[in-house]
DNA sequence: TTAAAATTTGGAGTCATTGCAAAATTGGGG
DNA sequence: CCCCAATTTTGCAATGACTCCAAATTTTAA
């Protein structure tokens, strides 16, 4: 079986971390992180609290799971910039498809306050996600680094990156604020294309053309 | 007594407050904050458990308390700021000033590397720095909004608060890592003077004439 | 000197998280 | 169909942060 596809046993894993996850952020999003308990979370879900330290390193992650994906989202983004393009361009146009799109993944999807909600009213569940922008500032500064061919000492990377951090951030921001406010996906998409000139309108011209590609 | 000065009890708390944080400062410095126990705090500043909950939210509150003050220097620097001087200004021309002071203020000290690492290794710790960091920048945006006397809806004391905020953390964050890396103060301080230069030089007009006090 | 106000403390209890070893489950031969 | 070995699940005990409460203890002002 080495080697394989490692069929049964992976799948039903996967099945049962999901399933634990999902339990687990219903409970959240109907009583609020503080007043779920782990153990009513593995009672609901079935299976032991020492089965869900199994899956998940801590509590705010059963919640955060769904989150993942948006750590290396902008270096996906920088990675796969078109010939001719730069770092901060590529990020401008990804951040505004997703914003014009209506797209789930930046919160503009009904439901998404509640989400929020959860998050703004939990101390610990906060600090994570303040933790995870850190992430996504050094996990963009090392890609810039990289595709930029930029030494070690070089500072240039750690600016650009703390630029564009600022970009999706703040467009982050002000998405999960209007949506806590009650806004509609649509009309906080509207807005937030507007924030979004007025955004890159602030960018150097030196961020703007940093990391082109060539070719 | 009733709107007295307030003398021997308020000074009293304040130094007992001030015994326990010393106390558990020099042992998480010794051996690390997870090594520590609140318990064995309390013991080594000859107090009850419960009291260093009395005068401390949480156990990270013990080692971060000496990081107030932080949280609105920039909002004073912003509202110190000079006649004909815009609010970027301020804040570039202050932060300059500390660094080329070489001050502690912003880290620039012997055994602030010893600080940073117990920070560095403690989960909590950094999610708490993290907190920090957020607090700074709706502390800024708050104060901006009221200095340029901004509508609610108007989203430039968001944009230009984060602008400034990524200058602060950029060069906190510099300095932070150049400290643990080994580099002496004077050293670290010179580098970094450089590091604003080019920063300023990423601020777009935009920002950097925004809010000027008129007068 | 004394009574009210504020502070400190002890003790019990909740909850997250970890470590460990026993028990149950699973997949693949035989 | 049964058994072995690997993997997963589980129960149990323990640690440590943090909260609640009521009983001491201390401090202050009259």
């Amino acid at each position: 079986m080495r080697g394989m596809a490692e069929g049964l046993r992976e799948r039903k894993k996967r099945q049962t971390r999901q399933h634990i996850s999902d339990v687990a952020t219903g409970l959240f999003l109907e009583r609020g992180f503080d007043a779920v308990t782990v153990a009513e979370i593995a009672e609901a879900a079935d299976v032991s609290v020492n089965t869900v330290y199994n899956y998940f390193a801590a509590k705010e992650d059963l919640y955060l799971d769904r989150m993942d994906g948006v750590v290396d989202r902008m270096s996906r983004w920088v990675r796969g910039r078109r010939a001719g393009e730069s770092a901060a361009e590529a990020v401008v146009r990804e951040l505004r498809s997703e914003v014009e799109a209506v797209s789930p993944r930046v919160g503009l999807m009904d439901g998404y306050e509640k989400f929020m909600k959860v998050i703004r009213e939990a101390p610990t569940l906060r600090a994570r996600l303040f933790g995870l922008q850190q992430a996504v500032l050094e996990d963009l500064e090392t890609t810039l680094r990289a595709e930029a061919g930029a030494a070690d000492g070089d500072p240039m990377p750690t600016l650009v990156a703390g630029q564009l951090a600022w970009l999706h951030q703040t467009v982050m921001g002000v998405i999960g604020r209007r949506m806590v406010d009650g806004g509609k996906p649509a009309e906080v998409s509207r807005e937030v294309l507007v924030l979004i000139d007025e955004m890159e309108d602030l960018l150097s011209e030196k961020v703007l053309n940093y990391a082109v590609r060539t070719g």
